[in-house]
RNA sequence: GGUCCCAUCGUCUAGCGGUUAGGACACCGGCCUUUCACGUCGGUAACAGGGGUUCAAGUCCCCUUGGGAUCACCA
C-alpha cells in the first residue's frame, strides 16, 4: 500500500476558519500532488456542542475554496461502536484500565500537586487493581510505558521528542462511555490509513500520546506535519477581535476563491520569489517541507492586493455572475441597463474586492442621477455648459460608438475649441457618473449607449 | 510553573558557511494620465542579544531574552 491518504478532521462547532482552512487546503494538496486520497472526516464525539449549522458552514467553505474530498464525510458518531471494541481489546490485553477514582478526587490531587510545584500528571491510583469494583462508575485509561522516549520526525518541524515520564495515563474512554479525543483520532486515523496527518501545531503535544496508542494497538505510526498558527497583527492567534476569521465571511466581503486561497497557501509557505499561484500550480509546486516552522500574521492588505489581482486578470463574465448577488444587495437590478460583462470589464481595475466592485457599478444602473447643486456650479461652468452641449449635438450625429471614434470625437472636439482633455471629460464624467471618479471617459460612453448618454449629459445641463 | 515549539525589513518570506542580505504587501517619491485606478521606475526598511566552532556565520552549536502552544471525563 504505497497510496498516500490524508485527511481534514474538523469538529462542527463553528464555521470554517482561516487556519482550519489553511490545513484542509495544505492536505489537500499534498493528496493532490502525491495523487493520494483526501478524506474528510467530522469529528463529531462531542455531541453537545456539535451542531449541523457548523457542519454545513464547514462543507461550503471547502466547496467554496475547492478543495473536493474522495472520501466521506465520514462521522465520527457513527463510529461508537469501533471504538467500544478497542476499549474492550485494550482491557482484555492489559494496556488499558479502568480507574474508579472521581473528578473531585482528581481535581483536589491536581490542585495539591500544584501548589506543592509537582506535575500535575494522574497518580495511578489505580493503575495495579487487582479486582474490578462491580457495580462502581469508572473511566478507562490507557496504561501508558512509565520511562524511555517517544520521538518523531515531524515533516515540518524536524525531530521532537518527549520523555515518556512526562506523559500521564490519559482517559480514553469517559464514565458514560464515550472516547475521548485523542483515542479516537487515533483508532480513526489507524482504520482509514490515513499515512500522513497534518493539523495545526496546536496538536504536536497530543503527538507522542498518540503515538503510544498506535504503538499499544500495534499500528504503524503515520506521519506528522505540524502546521503553525495564523496571528493576528498584535501577534496573538487570530480570533474574532482581529476581524473576519471565516472564510465565507470574506466571499461575502467579495474576496474570490482562488485569492484567498493563494493568500493561505503563501502564509507560511513560498516557491522562491513567486508570488502568484492557482490551485493547478500549487498542485505540481508544493511541498510540505517547505513550509515555514514559525507562525505568521494574517495580513489583509496582502489578501486585498491578491484579490485585486484575480478580479483584475479574471474572466469579466463570470465576474459578472458573481456580481449579481451583491448588485441585488444594493437593490440593483442589473437585468435592465448596460451589458453587466461590459460593465464589469470598465471595473476590474479598479476595484479591489466585488463588494467595490459593485459600488462601482450602481451608477450604471440609475439613469436618472441626482446633480447637487455644489458639484453641479463646480463642473457645469459657463465654458463647460457650451462643450457639454456641444458634445450631445455631436453625439446625436454618431452612430459608431468604438473606443476609437469617440476618441476621435473627443479630439475632434477639443482642437476645435482650443481646451484641454479635462475641460470636458470631467463634466461629461459628472454627468455621466454623478462623481468624478470613475471608468475612462471614452468608455463609459461606450457601456452606456449613446441614448443613455445624452440623455445623462441633457438632463445634467436641464438641471439647475 | 513543567513540557514542547518558534525567532531575517512593519507584515509574508528567499537564503541551506563566502550575497552590495533578494522578492512581495504596505509606506514614500517620479513617470504615465480625461478623474479614480492600473501600470511603470526608484526609495526607506531586517539577520533579537551574547558566547563559541571556523580562514570565513543570517546560515552550525550553546546560553540569554522575547513570543507561542499545551498541561481536562473539549476537540
Amino acid at each position: 500500500m504505497s497510496e498516500v491518504r490524508l485527511r481534514f478532521a474538523p469538529s462542527p462547532t463553528g464555521y470554517l476558519h482561516v487556519g482550519g482552512a489553511r490545513t484542509a487546503l495544505f492536505n489537500w494538496l499534498l493528496a493532490r500532488k502525491e495523487g493520494g486520497k483526501f478524506i474528510l472526516r467530522i469529528e463529531d464525539t462531542d455531541v453537545a456542542r456539535s451542531t449541523q449549522e457548523s457542519l454545513e458552514a464547514i462543507l461550503e467553505g471547502m466547496t467554496w475554496l475547492g478543495l473536493d474530498w474522495d472520501e466521506g464525510p465520514f462521522y465520527q458518531s457513527d463510529n461508537f461502536p469501533l471504538y467500544r471494541e478497542y476499549v474492550e481489546k485494550m482491557l482484555a490485553a492489559g494496556t488499558a484500565y479502568k480507574c474508579y477514582c472521581s473528578p473531585e478526587v482528581l481535581e483536589k490531587k491536581r490542585e495539591l500537586a500544584i501548589s506543592e510545584g509537582r506535575k500535575p500528571k494522574y497518580d495511578g491510583t489505580c493503575r495495579n487493581l487487582i479486582e474490578e469494583v462491580p457495580g462502581a462508575p469508572f473511566v478507562v485509561r490507557f496504561r501508558a510505558p512509565l520511562e524511555g522516549e517517544t520521538a518523531f520526525d515531524d515533516l515540518i518541524k524536524g525531530r521532537i521528542s518527549f520523555q515518556n515520564e512526562e506523559l500521564d495515563d490519559l482517559i480514553i474512554q469517559r464514565t458514560d462511555g464515550t472516547p475521548t479525543y485523542n483515542f479516537t483520532v487515533v483508532i480513526d486515523d489507524a482504520t482509514m490509513g490515513i499515512t500522513t496527518v497534518i493539523r495545526g501545531d496546536d496538536h504536536v503535544n497530543n503527538t507522542p500520546r498518540q503515538i503510544l496508542l498506535y504503538e499499544a494497538l500495534g499500528y504503524p505510526v503515520p506521519k506528522f506535519a505540524h502546521v503553525p498558527m495564523i496571528l493576528g497583527a498584535d501577534k496573538a492567534r487570530l480570533s474574532k477581535r482581529h476581524g473576519a476569521t471565516s472564510v465565507m465571511a470574506y466571499r461575502d466581503m467579495g474576496f474570490l476563491p482562488e485569492a484567498m486561497v493563494n493568500y493561505l497557501v503563501r502564509l507560511g509557505w513560498s516557491y522562491g520569489d513567486e508570488e502568484i499561484f492557482a490551485l493547478e500550480d500549487l498542485i505540481q509546486k508544493f511541498s510540505i517541507e517547505s513550509v515555514g516552522r514559525s507562525a505568521g500574521v494574517f495580513n489583509p492588505d496582502k489578501l486585498l492586493w491578491l484579490n485585486a489581482h484575480y478580479i483584475k486578470t479574471g474572466d469579466p463574465q463570470r465576474l459578472a455572475e458573481l456580481l449579481v448577488p451583491f448588485l441585488q444587495e444594493r437593490g440593483v437590478d442589473s437585468s435592465v441597463g448596460p451589458d453587466l460583462v461590459e460593465v464589469v470589464r470598465t471595473l476590474q481595475e479598479r476595484s479591489r474586492t466585488m463588494l467595490e466592485m459593485a459600488d462601482g457599478a450602481i451608477f450604471y444602473y440609475t439613469s436618472d442621477l441626482e446633480y447637487d447643486e455644489k458639484s453641479l456650479a463646480k463642473f457645469f461652468t459657463p465654458e463647460a455648459r457650451d462643450l457639454c452641449t456641444e458634445l450631445v449635438a455631436r453625439l446625436k450625429a454618431m452612430d459608431d460608438l468604438s473606443h476609437d471614434s469617440i476618441a476621435a470625437l473627443f479630439d475632434r472636439l477639443c482642437a476645435e475649441k482650443a481646451v484641454k482633455m479635462k475641460a470636458v471629460a470631467q463634466p461629461a464624467r459628472y454627468a455621466l457618473t454623478g462623481g468624478s471618479a470613475s471608468p475612462g471617459i471614452y468608455e463609459l460612453i461606450g457601456v452606456l449607449g449613446r441614448d443613455e448618454t445624452i440623455h445623462r449629459i441633457q438632463r445634467a445641463l436641464d438641471t439647475k
